[in-house]
RNA sequence: GAGCCGGUAGCUCAGUCGGUAGAGCAUCGCCCUUUUAAGGCGAGGGCCCUGGGUUCGAGUCCCAGCCGGCUCACCA
């Protein structure tokens, strides 16, 4: 269908033309010295006399995105990045063959310009083009110039497509960058080591997760897509690096929802000697930091709520909250039946043989998270739920770990790391349990993560933070799919 | 996996009660040397998501499927 397509056929017969004028249609390099952003915030804002007295010469690279012709001159846009910047194509002005290069340009082809700033009878900042370098053709056609692109399965699909479109989309991920970006300087100048652990695994450890199977063929192994860095990053702690973080794709084979992708960015930062109150202060310090950086405030707009990113957040424990929420007595944190009957009441869905964690734990995910808008630690979280994480020193029966909710989301997952080896051992040993009973997610038993631990891992504070989820709220965007470049969907036809 | 909504020209969308497939932008031709969604005159462009069915006749009604969005379930 394409192939027919009239529009494309027209445009494959300007080849050719262009090629009558010795203009290649895809052509080489071109001396870019100016960027149409640079040159809209040095100069924009000068008065018409003022561009006419200093005659400030540019040359600058883009694409066209808007072109209005009269019969001997015209008007094309021309966007580089995220900025667009409108030139001026007069034939008096352009060389001979030049102009008739100008009578063949479409929408979408790449151009280069040289020539003089100056504004127009309608005050429009241009550029009066005295070179024009034809640069490459465009064989489609773009989407139409005021609604855009819009159809959201093109708009992913065809992200190309769509950064052209909508140079919108342009700003988000250069913020995604910038967020990543500033996490990588904070965690350096905190005195991090980056570092690169393996995406194959052989064991998918260090969550609760479904992991994608792959086979090495050489070596005869099924390999895993690894569902979390945590064992191996635990490992370098062993190993003496007192501080790391590595910043990297995970994999899920699980749902795709408008927060969950099956590859997904992954912040995960160790800390030797500390614990997870250290971390509570290094994540409110890093997200300030963030929120300075990247919206220029502690307060951030998100989906039509006012979100407060300035210290301190508050801290809930995981029982408080669900007590404190419900309105509950404390004695159903102990009772497996009236948990049960609880969960009835509020209209909470549980497996009538579910354990008491397990209830509980939905009980906190209907009636907890939904509410915790504004950034909140919901610290000691119960042993069960938390395989890896240390035991507290005051009650065994929970952990030294806090996850943080914002706009009832969860952002991060921390804890001080359980470097025990007998006592991992055994919690690896009640999830193979679990496992055996029908749980797929259950943690695999790792022995060589068990010898590394044996070898003496140092006190240590780990943490986890989703940058998709990050960015989200960042970029104030409702759906994953818009902070990942390349969303997954179901292949095409 | 379930429910709801959507899929018509390159793009954005109309399409009445089942009766010859429409608009704007884009494209092509002509005019036009400061436009801003430039303008004027004229023209071309369709696997109406796919496959069945009902009917004299289906973009429209029915069934099945494909793709997408949202909500729910699972998950970070």
């Amino acid at each position: 269908m394409d192939e027919l397509n009239d529009q494309r056929q027209q445009r494959i017969k300007k080849l050719d033309l262009l090629r009558d004028l010795q203009v290649p249609p895809y052509g080489t390099r071109f001396e870019v010295t100016d960027r149409a952003g640079d040159l809209i915030r040095l100069h924009g804002e000068k008065p018409k006399e003022e561009l006419e007295r200093e005659s400030i010469p540019c040359r600058i690279a883009g694409r066209i995105v808007a072109l209005r012709r009269f019969g001997k001159a015209a008007f094309a846009v021309v966007q580089d990045g995220a900025d667009r910047l409108q030139v001026y194509l007069k034939k008096d002005r352009l060389a001979e063959p030049s102009y008739r290069v100008c009578e063949q340009l479409d929408l979408g082809d790449w151009i280069g310009v040289s020539g003089h700033l100056f504004r127009t009878k309608t005050n429009e900042f241009t550029v009066d083009v005295s070179e024009l370098t034809f640069l490459s053709k465009a064989l489609r056609p773009l989407p139409e110039k005021w609604h855009g692109l819009t159809d959201v399965e093109t708009r992913y699909r065809q992200r190309y497509v769509d950064l052209i479109a909508n140079p919108s989309v342009h700003d988000i991920f250069i913020t995604r960058s910038r967020i990543i970006a500033g996490i990588r300087a904070f965690l350096i100048d905190k005195g991090f080591l980056e570092v690169e652990t393996p995406m194959m695994q052989p064991i998918p450890g260090g969550a609760t997760a479904k992991p994608f199977v792959t086979h090495h063929n050489a070596l005869g192994v099924d390999l895993f897509l690894r569902i979390a860095p945590e064992l191996y990053l635990k490992r370098l702690i062993v190993g003496g690096f007192p501080r790391v973080f590595e910043i990297n794709r995970n994999f899920r084979n699980e749902g795709i929802s408008t927060i969950h992708n099956p590859e997904f960015t992954m912040l995960e930062f160790y800390v030797a000697y500390a614990d997870y109150n250290d971390l509570i202060a290094l994540t409110e310090e890093l997200f300030g930091k963030l929120a300075q950086e990247v919206r220029g405030s502690t307060t951030i707009e998100y989906q039509d709520k006012q979100i407060n990113m300035a210290a301190p957040w508050r801290r809930w424990s995981y029982r408080q909250a669900i007590l404190e929420v419900n309105g509950l007595d404390a004695s159903v944190l102990q009772d497996r039946t009236a948990a049960l009957e609880t969960a009835k009441k509020l209209g909470v869905e549980v497996k009538q043989d579910a354990d008491l964690p397990t209830i509980l734990n939905e009980i906190f995910e209907e009636t907890v998270e939904p509410n915790l808008i504004q950034p909140t630690f919901i610290t000691d979280y119960p042993i069960e739920l938390s395989p890896l994480a240390r035991r507290k020193d005051t009650d065994p029966t929970l952990t030294d770990r806090f996850e943080l909710y914002i706009a009832g989301r969860e952002i991060a997952n921390a804890f001080s790391e359980l470097n025990d080896p007998l006592d991992q051992r055994q919690r690896f040993e009640a999830q193979d349990a679990q496992r055996e009973a029908g749980d797929e997610e259950a943690h695999h038993l790792d022995e060589d993560f068990l010898r590394a631990l044996e070898h003496g891992m140092p006190p240590t504070a780990g943490e986890g933070i989703g940058i998709d989820r990050l960015v989200m709220l960042f970029t104030n965007q409702a759906s994953i799919r818009d902070v990942i470049l390349f969303p997954q969907l179901r292949p095409e036809k």
